[in-house]
DNA sequence: TAGCAACTTGAATCTACCG
DNA sequence: CCGGTAGATTCAAGTTGCT
């Protein structure tokens, strides 16, 4: 009998991971933890004095179950505290590498509609990190899935459109997205660089952390193919299992609290993803 | 008699600094300097294991010769060796914080031209890190002098405009670049954020990594007034002396190759700022 | 149906103020 | 002095609703 299409566990991935899957089975990693900081109103926090250790533990699990040829792509990005930006990522990523990931990138997401704000000494933070750590050189990578409208000065635009549109076309839900796709086919088609622009999501999604579709689809098409399965560890409102299941893969989500795999499962029957 | 408006030093900047600058006497450092790695045919490469003790001992003496409130503008990028990307610039900027510089804030310069190319298991880099260091949390920062217009369809085109217009305007050297000024006078202006989209340099400047002018310009329009001091410590093709003293601040240039303090000048007079 | 305007909100950060 | 909270500031994208 085959494995099902989708999973949501609701556990810490650290035991999850141990307990419930073999060496090798996951074929991409796709996650945005909880950031090193002490918001505990909606979520728990993690100090930064111990944000790595606590990270690195389970970082150990998701190379164990990661496929031989298998992607982890890792959203994250400093807080400031007094006034200096953080350096608890370049520690991690350091630390990573020195555990045996093979350290193969850095993008960057650019976000579009950063949060707005003034202060004496700094501007809006409008980017994060998006690491990319491999078990070798030898990698899967469809460069062609991911192809984008050659440039313009509405490049920026264009690509995100071709993002969303290409999600929706692919997926089992029809929204009337055929004029936009339109608008870009028998473009030019070019391959992307390693800054992606991507808009948050401002509407409620029940979890503070807005991460947009088009993010996590976008690695998916680059290093999976149909029928892969993709792992998110630290799941939130269940992006990246949508983004999966739209794009025919399959999709385990793992959280640690339970309204968040209550909301996903909600969302997944929504959208009419199952 | 007042100091000279700019002076051009060839040597080790670490010696030079030493040598020839009292505490306090600059107001502003922005650099690019030579990366880790063994292009030895255009700059004297310095080995990715020995580049941060290389790199500290020179931080020292820009740590010494900085103002109180000014800043210091690192822009640098890892190069990619056996398919991994490196992590020395990580750790220099740790570094760097454990030696007494205040890290402010990580800016992305976005090179929306960037070179192009296409290998199995990458895309194209098309950004490269700017890292800002301050003395302590007070440092002059003038945010009004950078303001960009507010975004619309073009805001990535309209930013770079913004830049490069309002370094052409305030020169000496008239460029002809009323009438794109016009195009975004009258229009809302707002803050920019922390990504900057600037062009790479693509004309022969006889120099390897030649950065575009708006950048050093932003930096020094944002972080001095009329009059300052800016040094590069690492000069290369000038391109930050030429816009220090086109904004009309004191500028100092220092450079271990003689051929680049000649280029310079040379430069400097065909533009006609000296 | 297209186009425009008003309205809403989002992994922000600083200063001020309290216990 | 340290830690926690409330208020002010500000921009882009999406949504809604009207002509």
């Amino acid at each position: 009998m085959s494995k099902p299409i989708y999973e949501l566990m609701c556990g810490d991935c650290l035991s999850e991971l141990r307990s419930e899957f073999g060496a090798g089975e996951v074929d991409l990693i796709v996650t945005s933890p909880p950031y090193a900081d002490n918001r505990k109103s909606t979520y728990p926090g993690i100090k930064p004095e111990e944000y790595v250790e606590w990270f690195l533990h389970r970082a150990d699990q998701f190379y164990r179950v990661l496929n031989k040829r298998g992607t982890f792509i890792l959203n994250i990005k400093e807080r400031v505290q007094h006034g200096e930006r953080g350096t608890y990522v370049m520690e991690l990523v350091q630390r990573l590498r020195n555990r045996g990931w093979f350290f193969t990138e850095e993008w960057i997401w650019h976000k579009t509609n950063s949060f707005p704000g003034k202060w004496p000494n700094r501007f809006r933070d409008a980017w994060e990190h998006i690491y990319q750590f491999n078990k070798s050189k030898d990698f899967s990578m469809f460069q062609d899935s991911v192809k984008v409208p050659i440039g313009d000065w509405a490049k920026t635009r264009m690509k995100k459109l071709s993002a969303t549109d290409r999600v929706r076309d692919e997926s089992k839900v029809e929204s009337g997205f055929g004029k936009r796709v339109a608008n870009w086919e028998g473009r030019k088609m070019v391959y992307p660089d390693n800054v992606l622009y991507f808009a948050t999501v401002c509407e409620n999604t029940g979890h503070s952390a807005a991460f947009p579709e088009e993010l996590p689809a976008f690695f998916i098409k680059l290093f999976t193919r149909k029928g892969d399965t993709v792992l998110d560890p630290f799941m939130g409102s269940g992006t990246t299992v949508a983004a999966a299941l739209k794009l025919e893969r399959r999709a385990v989500g793992i959280d640690t609290e339970r309204k968040y795999i209550t909301s996903t499962r909600n969302r997944l029957k929504t959208e009419g993803l199952i």
